[in-house]
DNA sequence: GGTGTTGTTCGAATGTTGTCGAACAAGGGT
DNA sequence: ACCCTTGTTCGACAACATTCGAACAACACC
């Protein structure tokens, strides 16, 4: 089957939008900006594998992520440069921690 | 009672996201960012006036907007600086208009 | 006071999303 | 061949979102 990784430019703003509007996702988001390509199974953020794959299925169709398979396992990287072409700003905007004051 | 416009820096950024997206609201959005202050009644995107009334709501609960009573009418506004100022970009990014190619 | 305009709120219908366990598929190792 | 690891997909369920019409509130104006 296709990995479905749609061109940025195919996904409206708003798909992309409520991509990262999830606390999982944007998780899974941050740790991919800060360590490169990793894992499936390296997001282990207190959900189930099938909750996990759910979410990263979401990123992927929403154009931010690209998934390649390695073996047993599946890597998973950010789109930076082409998300980052298309909506210069968002990424940085919403990665960067937030002081809540 | 009260008109709960909370600071922004109180607001998880998955609702500002949650809020942007939507196609509706981004188009409010859009509006105000062009036209500055506007009455409620002026976003007219093919939905009841209640539903619009709702979108409005989120907007606001999320931050995003300010709202004052002007008369029978509301006027509402985008807050601007302090969106820009906690998420550098972000508007930007979202509001500008997105070629296909 | 009555009427019209402008919004908000309520209740209900409908649709979408997040979550899980269980079943399945594909690889690697022994 | 067998098993273990790693992910995906399938149903199901609960929670939340969007939408509407109708009822309500606040204000202006005559």
């Amino acid at each position: 089957m296709e990995p479905h990784e749609p061109d940025l430019t195919a996904v409206p703003v708003t798909a992309v939008l409520a991509a990262l509007a999830d606390d999982v996702r944007l998780q899974i988001v941050r740790a991919l900006a800060e360590g490169g390509e990793a894992a499936c199974g390296s997001f282990d953020f207190g959900v189930s594998k099938a909750t996990r794959s759910h979410h990263l299925k979401v990123l992927r169709e929403a154009g931010l992520t690209r998934t390649r398979a390695a073996g047993t396992s599946r890597l998973v990287r950010l789109r930076r440069d082409e998300v980052d072409k298309r909506y210069p700003g968002l990424l940085d905007a919403v990665l960067t921690p937030h002081p809540p004051a």
